[in-house]
DNA sequence: GTTATAATTAACTAAATGGTTAGTTAGGAG
DNA sequence: CTCCTAACTAACCATTTAGTTAATTATAAC
């Protein structure tokens, strides 16, 4: 049994406990401590495989961010008109982030840091998905179903909404009882993804 | 002049100094030797006014949240009709964020740690201005203009919106070479408003 | 002017932090 | 069997951290 000494077991535990820590309190409310702890490992690993904190992030983020837009791209791919690969990326990320909810963190986290965080190109998979919105949105326009407008407004119309329901799922559940139906707790994420669509399509055809 | 000794003062700049630091890098990114270093006090001040640093955040984002609040709800005032007041809301929103940036960071950060962060009643602000939003719709259902919603939903789409449009106003730039005008620099936060309006007003006529 | 009190400070502490290092052990290749 | 190297560890270090404290000064009231 090699469950002593196994390199992959111990990149993998450090990568998982640091996505679920650094989803929960983020990069500066996490210790490496804590991250070596949770993993099960001992600290100086996490040095010798991700050189430092920072880089370790990094990782995650990628990761994460890598994860999602594969997802997304695939679902894209199995469809033709622009309508329906339109509903296909809403539903596919709102899906996602429902199954994944360190996804929100890790969104709006690194898109409110304004890149004053991390210097580097972590924002690559950010843009990535950005992009397949975008193609989305021009194809459409070519094709004259959609009517002209600004992709970054309809992005951050559909990620922000998606990602603020998943992320504040308990904050609304601990306010249900003063706000009661409004905050939506019966609502599945399913129904945010056809509100998205709905009001997108109406606005854009 | 009263130069040397000023309680008023001393607390003004504390606040303005963490309202700064934190809206940059966070709770957990910003040291209280730093807040004092910005505001020109000695650090014990803070503990003195402001028993720690926690309590210190919170005052912060009770009186950023407080202050939009009010600015929202006496802009509201002077309209009658529902539509209006839904445009009046989402346009004094966008112009308040732009001429105050740390508003979207205290608001993404805060609806992003799904109240882990601080246990206490922090989200009566979030829930105010929540509030504003929710009478809106529901006169505007009742008088016939509008039809049913999810408050929650709109609302998340029009803060999250406007929030990520304004904290990526740096990332944005940097990016525009590759992505060029998809990321819309130059976009005014008016037409983003404009947007949004538009979008759902569409949706929920 | 005296005095009480509010405002302010420098120096300090204990704990936690990110990161290092010197050494140890397991296991596969020869 | 023996090495060599990759995997792993415990102990350590310098710095930073939130928070405290005892002493000091300004000032307003009397």
């Amino acid at each position: 049994m090699g469950e002593i000494r196994d390199a992959n077991r111990s990149k993998k535990s450090i990568i998982v406990a640091a996505t679920k820590l650094f989803a929960k309190d983020g990069f500066d409310g996490v210790s490496v401590d804590a991250i070596a702890k949770e993993a099960g490992v001992n600290k100086a690993m996490l040095y010798y495989y991700y050189k430092n904190k920072s880089k370790l992030y990094e990782v995650v983020v990628d990761m994460v961010l890598e994860d999602i837009y594969k997802t997304v791209l695939e679902k894209n791919s199995q469809h033709k008109k622009p309508i329906d690969k339109l509903y296909s990326f809403i539903e596919t990320f709102a899906k996602y982030a429902k199954a994944n909810p360190h996804l929100s963190f890790f969104m709006l986290n690194e898109l409110a840091s304004d890149g004053k965080k991390l210097p580097r190109d972590m924002f690559l998979g950010l843009r990535k998905i950005f992009g397949l919105l975008v193609d989305i949105l021009k194809e459409g326009e070519k094709k004259g179903c959609f009517k002209k407008t600004k992709p970054i407004i309809v992005h951050f119309m559909i990620v922000g909404a998606i990602n603020l329901f998943i992320s504040t799922k308990n904050l609304r559940k601990s306010v249900e009882d003063e706000l009661g139906a409004e905050v939506c707790n019966e609502c599945k994420i399913d129904e945010v993804a056809r509100y998205l669509y709905d009001y997108i399509t109406k606005g854009i055809s």
